[in-house]
DNA sequence: GTCTATATGTGGATAGAC
DNA sequence: GTCTATCCACATATAGAC
């Protein structure tokens, strides 16, 4: 095989490992899987991210900041949000891989700050009262709880049911603790 | 050390397993680990249980069917249940072990088996109405929610707010979802 | 039933030739 | 930069003496 450059091999691996991070987790990929997706080596891998801890806090982020479709009116906020959340197919990658790995501590706090970036900010940001943060942060677990059934428990009964469907109730539901 | 009865042993490595898989989750735990609190050894371990997994499926289960404390009215049942939840130590370290551990494909029919019959079952017996099952769906969703911004993220400022006051404000959430 | 010793496998990380 | 070969730690699970 042709030999690659640097800079290819490595956006390569981290190429694979982004997607099998996503696809398996943390624990079920291993540095040879990645080595492997990527038609490079195990030692190629270590020598570009260090370990594999590393080349997972750097494969596997989200940012939802400064959404321009959540800028919408306060009162739509809640539909918009879950329905935001549900197209992205992304999200679901990362937010199970972060989930199920989150006994490492370090991606525990990914998850953390994840969480606060992604659910917690884009709501806190909207509302304004002395309760705002919790109120923020309340509507986070609920947007959570959503995920959590959908992909984590894999609840079938919703799993199978429209996503329009589930959008208009648990966005009336998470409208019901942006604007009480 | 005295040699002890058959039974006595597995008790013992029964416990322990119990004990450490609610504190450290099933990829943190070891057979060695267990064996060793148990005043044992591996052998045994997987003489009594055959492997680890079944272990696991022995040790960390969950039933709250007939709660007797959930005999309130419809109208409390969101902050009864919201306080029921957050009272039990033992929820909250099935509940981890289990998410954690979802990865593994027993561990997630597991959890969805526990999340059926404990936050699912207990609502969808008070409701009524062709969209009972959907509804009590969505009401799991958003007391999974909690745990999982409670205990999977560690939401430091949720974990710091006086749990009487998550009782009385999530309660009343999960009651609209209930009662709207 | 209980133990010691070990088979067997896997995975992260490293050494060193090219 | 890239590879092969391998080290090493650790895990589950098993064999076989007692």
């Amino acid at each position: 095989m042709a030999r690659r450059s640097g800079e290819a091999t490595r956006e390569e691996i981290r190429s694979a490992a982004s997607r099998l991070f996503r696809e398996r987790g943390f624990a079920r990929t291993s540095v040879r899987d990645i080595a492997a997706l990527a038609r490079s080596n195990p030692a190629l891998v270590i020598r570009h991210f260090g370990t594999k801890e590393l080349l997972f806090l750097e494969t596997v982020d989200l940012s939802l900041d400064d959404e321009p479709l959540l800028d919408v009116p306060l009162e739509q906020l809640g539909e918009r949000f879950v329905e935001r959340l549900l197209a992205d197919d992304d999200i679901r990658g990362v937010y199970l891989a972060l989930v199920r790995g989150s006994n490492e501590e370090q991606i525990r706090v990914r998850l953390q700050k994840i969480h606060e970036g992604t659910f917690v900010a884009p709501v806190r940001a909207r509302l304004s009262g002395a309760d705002a943060d919790l109120r923020a942060r309340l509507a986070a677990a609920v947007v959570g709880g959503l995920l959590y059934a959908l992909w984590v428990v894999g609840d079938e009964r919703l799993v199978a049911t429209d996503p329009r469907e589930l959008v208009v109730r648990y966005g009336a539901l998470l409208q019901q603790v942006l604007t009480p």
